[in-house]
DNA sequence: GGAAGAATAGAACGGTCGTGCTTTTCTGTC
DNA sequence: GACAGAAAAGCACGACCGTTCTATTCTTCC
């Protein structure tokens, strides 16, 4: 009766679910040692597989990255986004995907906090599709954010005297450096403070 | 009758002066490359040296590692705490710490932007010495910052509703954002909104 | 339940890695 | 300018990398 089933419920070869399995424990090495560093030899041991066989399933190191990233953007349009378009047009969903954001960094749906943040600073300075997929999904993330800020704006719950660009700018940061405190030094306590500055923030935005 | 002279100068033998340039081109690779991919190799190539000769100067790939985060870190003392040690305490002084910081990374000090930005997520899960460093380094800097806050709050030119913690968080947000997004977008000009929000940040955080 | 084909494993390759050892070249000092 | 020692190079090593090819085991469907 379930309207919703869990994803693995729908793979129906072995294929499929193996690869499934591989990509998750992929994506989640790769935002605690990275995505270049993790080696198919290291993969293949955490998966219980052979190195061949598991490599079988892509045919070349660059497929698998590229199968990663897809593989974790899913996870982060279903943690994020998708809630967060059931939360009315204006003020509040603006609200909602910070929030859902700064969620899915603190119940660390990665181990290492947000795939993107981790891989985007690996591949920056390397072109290539693994590079081009990362920075779609971010740039992605952003302009929704910022449509979002501009369906606000027109709807006079947010100041029109900064850019939408500009107030998203400010959103994110908060999310991202929590982000970053808590993967350098440890702290869960971030996300509060993330949490309670982009309350205050999206506060003094608000028209008189 | 220059009363700073260049540190260049200062290094008298062959041996300091070889190793002065290896850590130089060592810590802009790492922020282009990272750190730890950086092989001797490509190192030795950069500079024009044998793989061996290069690694005589260091005994292992650690000791590199360490040297160059230590050089990296003068390199960041002599760029913004420094020149932001002249401001007056209290607000000047915040404000210089984080204009400084903008500077640092506008000028591309390190052309792959904050060194100790790059660096902490690739270290971040890995223990040893060269994560320590690159941690203290860190907490040394926001404790700076910190602190300047602290000594602005007590003169009565920041509110104190908000601990100096929470405002040094905010502060520093906006800063490794528009290093964040420098480095996978490209467009510099995110530099110019985060000064804007700090700006407009500390301007209301000032009593009434 | 047996045939066809997908999935996995095993062994081997050329290449690069960090590192040690030996030899050659260069620097600084009397 | 020669001598002592530092600096650099040359070479070889075992380990691991991504990848290929072949052989084996397991799934799926009639």
């Amino acid at each position: 009766m379930a309207v919703v089933e869990k994803q693995t419920d729908v793979l129906k070869t072995k294929g499929e679910r193996t690869r499934h399995v591989i990509l998750t424990t992929a994506a989640n090495l790769a935002t605690e040692e990275g995505l270049d560093p993790l080696s198919i030899g290291r993969l293949a041991e955490a998966t219980d597989m052979s190195k061949s066989g598991l490599f079988a399933h892509f045919g070349s190191k660059e497929e698998l990255q590229i199968a990663t990233v897809e593989h974790a953007a899913s996870l982060f349009v279903d943690a994020v986004i998708t809630p967060a378009r059931s939360a009315p047009k204006g003020l509040p969903r603006v609200w909602a995907l910070c929030d859902h954001k700064i969620g899915y960094l603190e119940r660390q749906v990665f181990p290492g906090g947000c795939f993107f943040a981790a891989t985007s600073v690996e591949f920056s300075h390397r072109p290539g599709p693994v590079r081009d997929r990362i920075e779609d999904m971010l740039r992605s993330w952003l302009s929704y954010l910022e449509h979002a800020v501009e369906q606000a704006q027109e709807a006079g719950e947010l100041v029109d005297t900064l850019s939408a660009c500009e107030i998203t700018f400010e959103l994110d940061s908060f999310g991202m450096a929590a982000n970053w405190q808590h993967r350098v030094f440890g702290d869960p306590s971030v996300y509060d403070g993330a949490r309670r500055a982009i309350r205050e923030r999206l506060e003094s935005l608000r028209p008189a």
